[in-house]
DNA sequence: TCAAAAGTGTTGGACCTACACCCATGT
DNA sequence: ACATGGGTGTAGGTCCAACACTTTTGA
């Protein structure tokens, strides 16, 4: 749609200064999915789901541990801010992304009034990143309330995510409501406790609500695994992730078409060769 | 987390004067499904999907239609501007709503550097809107291509959205591009036309895909509906926001457990009286 | 030999598709 | 009578959970 002669008369006045402005930044959950070794030479490596963090340099919170994040340079629009940052941050340049969400709550930076655009990015294990440390991601519901009533329902769960490396072990508790009404659904996510800064809990987890979600009708969970693996490497992201087990008869039938045989084996395992295989990227999803 | 001396003493010293910032808009895309009346006694009306937009009165695209919307004001969040902006704007205070994206192009306001926080709202017709104009929404698939490789996929089609009422009628046509190159996945929504303001038309266009794809896998589509309804209309309801036909047979089956029957009727309709349902929010969704 | 993982086969049930068929109504 | 929508029944197929079973390997 082009401009009127109207409208550029009165761009030509117009000046924003009188306007209160929220600062804004873009902040990345930079998720990988690991191998723990195991000392049993049987037994297969375990798949841990990880969480990227940086310890703050600056305050507020500082030497806290947060998201890479960054306020926006007016000059980017908000994926270029955000490639940007992972990119000079943590020297990330090769991973899927999807934005998550916009927090705007109004005490969630004690500096001024920030709105965070939220972004979930996935990479694998041969990426390697700077300034920052992975952190292992365990989630624990605490307790759970579930009421139904005529007109509709009230949920609520207590859940622990707890975020551990060798050297750091970050305990947050999230509170987290669902209320429906009549057809007034209310959903809800508040930080009880976090030992990470700002809301970033959130963001975290509103990231792995999304990697399960999606788990389900899309191809995402290859951006986690290396471009080669086995059936059963695969089924372990997927219980990782879902926190689930599967049936492994009914598993490999259910994702053969998305993805392809090759002609390689996994050996020297103390167990069957597992054969490997691709993501058909050519597949229904 | 609590702050440190040490981000106290920070934070009295702080001005975020030297940082430049953008504006931010919430934007609120507002849907409902209206009975379009037929003259055939027999018939039932159709279900027809509108959105609500309003004329602009100032500069740019002044007399331009846009969807409700308003600079935050940085005393409330992001929900409560959007929440005040309908309710000031258009009378509206009865609907179900969702946060639906960020857009952050650094030209999608002439003004100035703009983002704008975008949301999903739905209502049924017993809402009286007010200061703006209901449009009938109709998608057209004008072209498509599909190349399939090795490594991915190219897709891409041009769609027409034609936005109606009796007095005017707004094209609109966007270019749905998605792309990928091994597990690198691109999906870009542009404008190839438009006959409304700003990228509002975008914003459209993702409400439509978030209410498509979750009317399979959530209750959404009550919040379209009279709270009695026969499962005719219900079945309208999904068709016409599908897009598809669907077998009447097969649908009563699949979405008995979302409904409860009434011991009420719909008569005078030149046909057999229908079973009104309410629906029943302690299903399994 | 054995523990672990790799991989196949089968059975019963749930659900889904497509279609045929009957019912009730106002003009 | 008839067009329209309301509503039920069913045959065939697909998909899926659950479980049993065989194969292959390194120590």
């Amino acid at each position: 749609m082009n401009l009127s002669q109207e409208d550029k008369k009165f761009l030509e006045l117009y000046s924003d200064s009188q306007y209160d402005k929220p600062s804004v930044t873009v902040d990345a959950v930079i998720l990988r999915m690991i191998d723990k070794e195991s000392k049993n030479y049987r037994k297969l490596p375990q798949k841990k789901l990880q969480v990227f963090l940086l310890q703050r340099k600056y305050p507020p919170y500082l030497d806290c541990y947060a998201v890479p994040g960054t306020f926006i340079d007016l000059n980017y629009t908000l994926t270029e801010s955000m490639k940007l940052c992972v990119k000079n941050k943590v020297g990330l340049e090769n991973y899927y992304y999807e934005q998550l969400f916009t927090f705007g709550e109004k005490q969630r930076d004690p500096r001024t009034r920030v709105l965070s655009v939220s972004y979930m990015l996935l990479t694998n294990v041969e990426e390697n990143l700077v300034n920052g440390e992975w952190f292992d991601i365990d989630i624990e519901e605490k307790s759970s309330k579930n009421e139904t009533s005529e007109s509709g329902y009230l949920r609520q769960k207590e859940i622990e995510i707890t975020l551990s490396n060798e050297n750091k072990m970050l305990k947050n508790q999230l509170l987290i409501t669902s209320e429906k009404i009549d057809l007034k659904q209310t959903d809800e996510v508040s930080i009880i406790s976090t030992d990470i800064a700002f809301d970033h809990i959130k963001l975290i987890y509103f990231a792995l609500q999304r990697l399960k979600n999606k788990l389900e009708y899309t191809d995402i969970v290859f951006n986690l695994l290396p471009k080669k693996f086995s059936l059963t490497e695969l089924k372990n992201c997927y219980e990782e992730i879902l926190g689930t087990k599967l049936l492994d008869a009914n598993f490999r039938r259910k994702t053969a078409n998305l993805v392809t045989p090759l002609n390689e084996y996994n050996q020297d395992k103390g167990h069957r060769p597992s054969q490997l295989f691709k993501h058909n990227s050519q597949n229904n999803l």
